[in-house]
DNA sequence: CGACAGCTTAATGTATACAATGCCAAAACG
DNA sequence: CGTTTTGGCATTGTATACATTAAGCTGTCG
């Protein structure tokens, strides 16, 4: 994480996260070098990258601007991500060893605190959700899996959609998470894959009821 | 296709897909840009897109290899093309209009043209096949599907599969889009789906029959 | 004889200057 | 007054020089 652009790609991805820069804004590449301190060399790679998980779209002359999500862009998003993790939970079923089930108790029981706390850490729910969902990709062993969902997981939709949980989801996502560990231990491909489906399905449901009505590529008010 | 790295990107792929660069073996930005006849910058952003599409390989130091492919990978490569493809056809069996089935229906008769021709046109055949499933996935209006399967299509195992097809695998590939094109016409995404899965899962098995006993990360062996 | 340290070499990462290209606005023409 | 063309400006694409970092080798020490 040393690297320029890596900085710089943390640096615009929190930026567009943190709604600084408004759904559909134009990005020069000038502006973004002088904000992150850095050459336009590195800021060009940050946004390929950025690019590639579509948080930016460019225009047909490579003007890059911040994407803009439809509710219906949101829907297909978590569809993807549905088919792509539940894929990858059933082969974690049948690969998943002793150390990496308990990982998945550790982080499992971390959202349990964060959630029963007096009051709710979303913050650490968010951070333990991920890699809670990491080990299962790391057990999935698969390369291609891994890169295609990292494209996905990472984009403010999936942050969000964490944040606007009520209580009642927090839960019930803990359950889907116990449900999934008890598929694993029991080796059941068909079983963890049906859990995960019916997990990202609830998730996107969650997003959208909490979004119904309001103008979703309106980053800053979703974000709150 | 004039910018320079998009002309480096081209023969960079070119050489891998023809196997004049082999499995594994280490290449430098240097001796690309001298190869290809421009600089090092657009070489940096060609070996990102073809690391994005897994072609290349990159140690943990940034240094680049051409990816080499166990039969493994590429098994779990048709599987993650037929679970975005047939996808893709779900989705476009409920959105295809008129002028894409027209489209589609060329294309099937073009490759109808290439089989049974007197000397079947294997390069024929592969062209329209392309442009066939790009309608489809045209159809799904499904930007991040398209994205996605962009990655992977593109790879030099899905190339040379049609090139071992045997006759039968050329008809039978045939018949298949036939199939495909009577479910878009009924608009029926569940049979689509069906046999865009068993279409894909079929490609793979002729190209694991081809290379069975046989070192398939060798490409230069495998592009015979 | 093997292993580690330090140096040398070669590769990648970054900055900057310049070229090419698109964008916009103002002016000229119909 | 509307449309089109042209000029300047802004932005992206490319080349090159330099900085940084890894890899490999050799020599010395255990």
């Amino acid at each position: 994480m040393s690297r320029a652009s890596d900085r710089a790609y943390a640096i615009i991805r929190d930026m567009i996260l943190a709604g600084e820069l408004l759904s559909g804004a134009k990005i020069g590449e000038e502006a973004l070098a002088e904000q992150c301190g850095v050459s336009r060399t590195p800021i060009r790679e940050a946004l390929s990258r950025l690019e590639a998980e579509l948080l930016i779209r460019r225009s047909d002359t490579q003007r890059s601007f911040v994407a803009d999500w439809s509710l219906d862009d949101v829907e297909e998003m978590f569809e993807l991500r549905g088919l792509l993790e539940s894929r990858a939970a059933r082969r974690a079923a049948k690969r998943i060893n002793w150390s990496q089930i308990e990982r998945l108790k550790m982080h499992h029981e971390a959202i349990g605190h964060a959630i029963y706390a007096a009051t709710p850490d979303t913050h650490r729910f968010i951070e333990h959700n991920h890699l809670f969902h990491g080990v299962i990709l790391e057990a999935s062993a698969s390369a291609q899996l891994t890169t295609m969902l990292a494209r996905i997981v990472e984009r403010p939709i999936v942050h969000r959609t964490a944040q606007n949980y009520s209580f009642d989801d927090l839960k019930r996502s803990h359950r889907q998470h116990g449900e999934l560990l008890a598929a694993f231990e029991h080796r059941d491909p068909v079983w963890a894959e049906a859990v995960m489906v019916s997990h990202i399905r609830r998730a996107f449901h969650a997003y959208a009821s909490a979004h119904t009505g309001q103008r979703i590529t309106d980053v800053s008010q979703a974000a709150e």
